[in-house]
DNA sequence: GTCTGTGAACTGATTCACAGCG
DNA sequence: CGCTGTGAATCAGTTCACAGAC
């Protein structure tokens, strides 16, 4: 077991491993190998195995993993063997349709509130019935409901002010939608997803001006990046 | 000028270049260098020469870039001088909040489409008239709207087979947050977002299980990535 | 035999450092 | 001078290949 620092890159590996170790203890499997991951993934089988390698031995030389206790581990390295209260500020068309996605629920996030600056949508709540709360209350929110993680779902101009607030309540980990690059104190992690960057990075490779013409197959892991 | 094969951490730091780039340019600022625009990323400054020079020599020795020509210039190589049509697969919560997401019109995507396989949806239309129309329907609304770029925004199961109709109608650009792993053809690029795996990722940087406690700052790019 | 765990090799991305131009 | 463009050096992430456990 390797204490080093681990990359985000192991850590969103882990993440879709334990998706597959769900959909496999569904179907009643009880062992797998990093052979047999690796090809759902087409990923090395020895990445895997170095991924899992951070963190332990979970495996049994000559058979592979049984799938329920690997699972099991995956979740306490990632920490969602407890739920994190979500918080989303912004309460936009993005943000709103973030706080009924079903994925964080089944995941264990919950989001416990969508807080907005705009006096016209305070009181309300999502169709799922979180509420929309005001952004002069964000310390009182963040500390009665016991949020731990925010999502920043507001337009590039208030991305940092919004950022900032956050960090001074408190939260230390931040997932961010707003287009800006976000500064931040030590001790807090952001990871940003950019909608127009992501389009426009496919949009070069429609334009077909890269020398390999034909491109293909799905590398792997999903958003952003922050660390330090 | 190197036609190396581009990594899509480049494709992917021009275009938030350029966004920097067009601020300047709305402020009236004529030149910018390497050194300027590395510290509003906190990136190396050799890292900004060198995603240029992939593509021409775009500076002046001894006074940086010209900012309207290299805007020009990297709008041209993320083919984005041309207006992409995009087609929302999905008309739920996520779709259609992307389906109104201003940041897309802003950057030259015109979301023409919203497919749904819900009869009961067919017809409507999104809040600023996009209309939804039947997966049924999904070969003639790619080729009479122009659709050249696809977001998915459906469940996991629908994923995969969704991924494949939309391969088969000639599309080469996709955009999907569908938390699973989709396979395609060469010829096709596929770009993953899967917000489970990155509030997963983030909790376990929550979690503190990692060696060094104090993580801050923001790194860099945005979304996934899906390529070969 | 099979499959894990892991050092060694490799590949690719980032950073350094400097020659060369304005 | 200052800043670009770029080879050379470094660093990080991935893959190879094999010893060791079952």
């Amino acid at each position: 077991m390797r204490t080093e620092k681990i990359s985000e890159f192991t850590t969103q590996r882990l993440s879709t491993y334990l998706r597959c170790l769900e959909s496999l203890d569904e179907s009643g499997v009880e062992t797998t190998s990093s052979i047999m991951l690796a090809k759902q993934f087409d990923l090395n089988s020895a990445q895997i195995r170095k991924d899992l390698a951070c963190f332990g031995q979970f495996g049994v030389r000559g058979v592979g993993y049984v799938v329920r206790d690997l699972k099991r581990h995956i979740v306490e390295i990632l920490g969602i063997n407890v739920v994190h209260k979500v918080g989303i500020i912004g309460g936009g068309n993005l943000g709103m349709a973030l706080a009924e996605y079903a994925g964080f629920r089944k995941n264990g996030f919950l989001v416990v509130a969508i807080l907005d600056s705009a006096a016209a949508k305070i009181g309300l709540a999502s169709r799922s019935g979180v509420p929309i709360l005001g952004m002069n209350a964000l310390d009182e929110v963040i500390r009665s409901k016991g949020i731990t993680m925010a999502i920043i779902a507001v337009p590039a101009e208030a991305g940092q002010s919004v950022c900032d607030l956050l960090v001074a309540a408190g939260i230390r980990a931040i997932l961010n939608f707003a287009p800006v690059r976000l500064a931040s104190r030590p001790g807090t992690k952001i990871m940003s997803i950019d909608l127009s960057v992501s389009l426009e990075s496919l949009s070069y490779f429609l334009s077909g001006q890269h020398s390999n013409p034909l491109q293909s197959g799905e590398n792997f892991p999903a958003a952003s990046l922050a660390s330090d």
